[in-house]
DNA sequence: TAGATTGTTAATCGATTAACAATC
DNA sequence: TAGATTGTTAATCGATTAACAATC
C-alpha cells in the first residue's frame, strides 16, 4: 500500500476493478498478475506495482484474493463513497451520459441535468429530471453537489464553468470542445472527443 | 517537419488545429508560441517543439502565419481526406455520437448506424439511416467503410470487433467498457468513460 | 526440493523543461 | 542596436521494462 501513485498507475486500477468484478464468482478464489495481465494486453510487472499500490500483496505461486483486490481497489478509488454530480446542457450527448448506467459502477450518480430549453423542462431521463438552468444555485446547495458535467456548446463552457466553482463544484467533467480556466482548487478533466478521434485517424493513416 | 512524431504530441496537435480554427480572421495574420500557450494553458517551449513537428517554423520576434500552420496541421492530421465510419449499436450514446457535428472539423463521416433492434430500423439520425444488422457487410463493401465505432453492451463488444475486422474495416473505436482484442493490423482507441470518471473523482478525493 | 509467482532494484526509454544560441 | 521570439541541445523528470532475489 503506497501513497504516491502516479496518475498513469490510477488510470489503470478502474480497468483492473472492471474487469475483476467482471470474473464468474464460483472459478478461482484467486488471480495471479500474469492472468490479469495477459486478459487486458498489459505487462505483468506493471500489473504487479499498479496492484502493489493499493493492495497488502499476492502470495507467491498463489497470486491476489480476488474479493480482496476488488475491495481494496474500490476503497481505494473511493467508489462507495457516492459522488452526487449535476449535467449542464441535456442535450443529445447530455441526455446520453444521464441514461448512461456505467458510472454507477465508480459512484457517480448524475442527479439532475439543467437546460435553458423550456421545452426540455420536466423531462425524466432515466428517471432523472432535466431543471431550468436558474434553479440550479438552489439545486447544488440543497443536494451536496460535488461535481459538474458540461455538455454545452464550446461557447459556453467558459461562462458555466466559471457558475459552477461560484457555487461550490469543486470537479468538472468537460465534454465541450473548450478549453476552460478554473482555480486550482477545482479539478477539470477534459474529454475531447474530437480530438481522441485525430490520433486514431493519424494513427490509420500510419498504418497505411 | 519531423517524420517521428510522438503520440503525446499527436494528441496536443488537433487542440492546436481547433484553437487555431477559432481566432477571429481580421486579427491577427500571426501568432506566437507564447501566445498560443497562455490560451490553452501549456508551456510554451513545449508549444514550440510540437509546431516544429508539421511546421517549417515560425520567424523570431513574429511568430508563425496561423493561415499556414492551419494549412500544416490539416494536412499533417489528414483532416481532409475524409474517414468513413458506421457505428455499431444506436442506443443513447450511439445516436449522440451519431448527431454530433464535431467530427466533421477532423474528417470523420459517419455514414450510418447499425443495430439489430427492428423499432430503430429506418430511423434517420442527422440524416443518417440506422440500418439492420445484417446489411452491414454489403455497407461496408458499398461505401469503403474504414472504421467502426462500436457503441454496444460491453458483452457483445469482441464479436462485433471481430466481425468489423473480418470486413475490413482498419480502425475500431471503442466506447464499450470491454478491452478487445485485435490483429496488429488494426487500430484500436478505447474511450473507457467510467474509467476517466475514476481518475477524475480520485483527484477530487485527493484535492480535499 | 523445484517451480511458480511476487516484489524490488537497476536500466532503459520517452517526454517535458531549462538554458542558451540564433535570428529577425 | 535592442528585444522578442524561435529552435536546439542538454538536463530533468517520470514511467516502463528487465533482471533478479525472496518466498510460498
Amino acid at each position: 500500500m503506497k501513497t504516491d501513485v502516479s496518475v498513469s498507475t490510477i488510470k489503470r486500477l478502474p480497468i483492473y476493478l472492471h474487469y475483476l468484478r467482471s470474473l464468474p464468482k464460483e472459478e478461482h478464489a484467486t488471480i495471479s498478475a500474469t492472468q490479469i495481465a495477459s486478459a487486458l494486453s498489459f505487462g505483468d510487472v506493471q500489473v504487479r506495482k499498479d496492484l502493489a499500490s493499493v493492495s497488502d500483496g499476492g502470495k507467491p505461486k498463489v497470486g491476489y484474493e480476488v474479493k480482496d483486490l476488488i475491495a481494496r481497489l474500490e476503497s481505494y478509488l473511493g467508489v462507495n463513497e457516492e459522488n452526487n454530480a449535476v449535467l449542464i446542457g441535456a442535450g443529445r450527448l447530455g441526455q446520453a451520459l444521464m441514461h448512461y448506467r456505467g458510472f454507477a459502477e465508480f459512484g457517480l450518480e448524475i442527479l439532475a441535468g439543467f437546460d435553458n430549453n423550456p421545452k426540455l423542462f420536466g423531462m425524466q431521463i432515466g428517471s432523472k429530471p432535466i431543471l431550468p438552468f436558474s434553479e440550479l444555485e438552489a439545486y447544488i446547495a440543497a443536494h451536496g453537489v460535488v461535481m459538474g458535467i458540461l455538455t454545452v456548446p464550446a461557447h459556453q463552457a467558459q461562462t458555466v464553468a466559471d457558475t459552477l466553482v461560484k457555487l461550490g463544484v469543486r470537479a468538472i467533467w468537460n465534454f465541450s470542445p473548450a478549453h476552460i480556466v478554473v482555480p486550482d482548487t477545482v479539478v477539470v478533466k477534459n474529454e475531447n472527443l474530437a480530438a481522441s478521434l485525430a490520433v486514431l485517424s493519424k494513427q490509420l493513416q500510419q498504418k497505411k
